[in-house]
DNA sequence: CGTTAAGTCGAGGGTGACCTCAACTTTTGT
DNA sequence: ACAAAAGTTGAGGTCACCCTCGACTTAACG
């Protein structure tokens, strides 16, 4: 089912990318909560018209954050490629909380329940895999405590989205301390 | 200046106990922004009587926190007879994180801003002298990594706040990963 | 140009939380 | 028993956010 609908009439497509502008910016400084209408004033365009370009929240985040969790992909590779596997896992968790400590909406995203868009989910999805690679190999190598899994992970990321939150010059540093429990 | 008022009606006293006890439970249940209606609704009470009693939130929190904070004092005491150095922190840690864990309300109290009841901030610095002194005991028994300090717990606390809330039954395992990057 | 489909606008209705106050009810003390 | 003081009540004002819809405006195309 293709959707070839007539292309955007000009000024639509004008207030469709300020919007898009307004809400990328909201979303890394104030997080996903941010009011509907703030992001209507900042894009200077009504709220009827946000209503009508992005009928849900939702839609804001299915347009805005595949290309924001590229990123991810990013850091996962670079990990994937470092021999040794413990500074592989280790600079992969370091990378990955840089990107969340940027921006308070990515840190939402991969904190609370995912939203239902598909892109979104496949993002974190493929940023999993990379994690349970890199945890693999660093078990195989004997690097990392015997029983770590990516449950450990998913619970490390919203604990770090909270160090982050509320003391963002103490992220590195606490995230020290934890790697060090984890060595073998 | 005693504030020698005339003690309560009959009836009155009645309604406050009962907005205590609603309080208590709901701020144990929901944490401390449960709506305030909520608590009337539960103590059976109008929410005209409710702000009578307790013109603001921080008003209950003050009624009801300080009792609760004792058991800060207690496991504090408690830490402080044992004579290992590191078993006396680790267990401190395990002590207040389960504390932290049976109540939402107490989780909230001493993860964010502290309220302004002069009682309660004075619990936490009796709770945080406890520590302090916890910590000067392990590092001068060189069983703590060297540079440790009650900053980090401040952020550990909150970091334990957030693995709680999210995921009860692995807040142990959690504390016990960070507890391993803390030895010396 | 003029028509018209597409897009924009913002007032306004809905919700849930906060808080107040004037009218009513109950306790208390004599 | 009664008056005064103390306490209770809940409707309703405020606010911040959500979302809709009918009247207006404008780009696109012949």
């Amino acid at each position: 089912m293709v959707t070839a609908s007539r292309p955007l009439r000009a000024d639509a497509a004008r207030n469709r990318d300020k919007l898009l502008a307004a809400a990328t910016e909201l979303f890394a400084e104030r997080g996903l909560d941010v009011p509907l209408e703030h992001i209507a004033r900042r894009a200077e365009v009504s709220i009827g018209t946000l209503y009508k370009h992005f009928p849900t929240r939702d839609d804001f985040v299915a347009s805005i954050f595949p290309q924001r969790l590229a990123a991810l992909d990013v850091i996962g590779e670079k990990a994937l490629a470092e021999q040794d596997p413990w500074q592989a896992f280790a600079g992969y968790l370091e990378d990955l909380y840089a990107l969340q400590a940027e921006d308070r909406g990515l840190n939402d995203v991969l904190t609370r329940a995912l939203p239902d868009a598909p892109q979104v989910v496949a993002a974190c999805h493929r940023g999993a895999g990379h994690a349970e690679v890199l945890i693999g190999r660093a078990l195989a190598a004997g690097v990392l405590r015997a029983d770590y899994s990516i449950a450990d992970l998913a619970t490390l990321t919203r604990a770090m989205a909270q160090v982050i939150r509320d003391s963002p010059d103490q992220w590195r540093r606490f995230l020290s301390i934890y790697a060090e429990g984890l060595r073998a």
